[in-house]
DNA sequence: GCGACAG
DNA sequence: ATCTTGTCGC
């Protein structure tokens, strides 16, 4: 894929949180994704005490979800796992599987948040704006704001609140299982974020691009 | 000042 | 994120 336009990542945490309050105001939080083909998934792992990211990009096509494309690279990263800044350790190593992918997707699943941050921008707008593509952050987690415990059934689901402002929504992709945290990433609307969200799960808490995308993760990191 | 805190 | 065995349930 062709990446726009890039900027340094090797800042201090202050910079950075400086350049995301600067970045956030170019993030779009509409659009509707009619013509889905290719949906892709991108992931990031590493051992404990490593400095190696392990990133990979699974493209899948949509609707019948066959994996079609998968890319992984190891790059070293020299910053830390800071709450709010994950874009900043993981953003460059996920850049350059970018690079590698073939595939047009037309729209991206991160693993994290994407407008459900402290700043409104999680890794999943981060990337979406570097990538000019729609994108969607799938989390496990709240990192702000909080969501009242959706119905216990498939597809229901609550709103992430922040100062009476949602964020973002929590959704019950599997009977039983904890909700997922989805937020906007970057042009798409948070409904149809939420859509594309319940059409990849099918069977599974994760969607099907975030979940192909940590077993080829895991997968690379265990042969390294 | 204290606690919370995606992956 | 990763560390780890068995165990409960379809």
């Amino acid at each position: 894929m062709e990446i726009r336009e890039t900027h340094p990542f090797d800042l201090t945490s202050a910079e950075a949180i400086r350049l995301q309050e600067r970045l956030r105001a170019q993030i779009h939080l509409s659009g509707d994704i009619h013509d889905v083909s290719f949906v892709a998934g991108a992931d990031a792992s590493y051992t404990k005490g490593s400095d190696v990211i392990h990133a990979v990009v699974v493209v899948l096509r949509y609707p019948d979800l066959t994996v079609v494309e998968r890319v992984s690279v190891s790059v070293v990263t020299g910053f830390p796992y800071i709450p709010g800044l994950l874009a900043f350790r993981e953003g460059p190593a996920l850049i350059e599987a970018f690079r590698r992918v073939r595939s047009e997707p037309d729209v991206i699943f991160f693993d994290g948040h994407g407008i459900a941050h402290p700043r409104g921008i999680g890794i999943a707008s981060h990337m979406g704006l570097l990538l000019d593509r729609p994108s969607i952050g799938v989390a496990k987690s709240l990192l702000t704001g909080s969501a009242a415990k959706p119905g216990f059934m498939r597809g229901s689901m609550t709103p992430i609140l922040r100062d009476g402002e949602t964020i973002g929504m929590a959704v019950r992709t599997k009977e039983w299982a904890k909700p997922v945290y989805v937020s906007v990433g970057h042009r798409i609307s948070l409904e149809a974020a939420v859509d594309l969200v319940l059409a990849t799960a099918r069977g599974y808490r994760l969607p099907e691009p975030t979940r192909q995308a940590h077993l080829l993760s895991n997968a690379v990191r265990k042969e390294s």
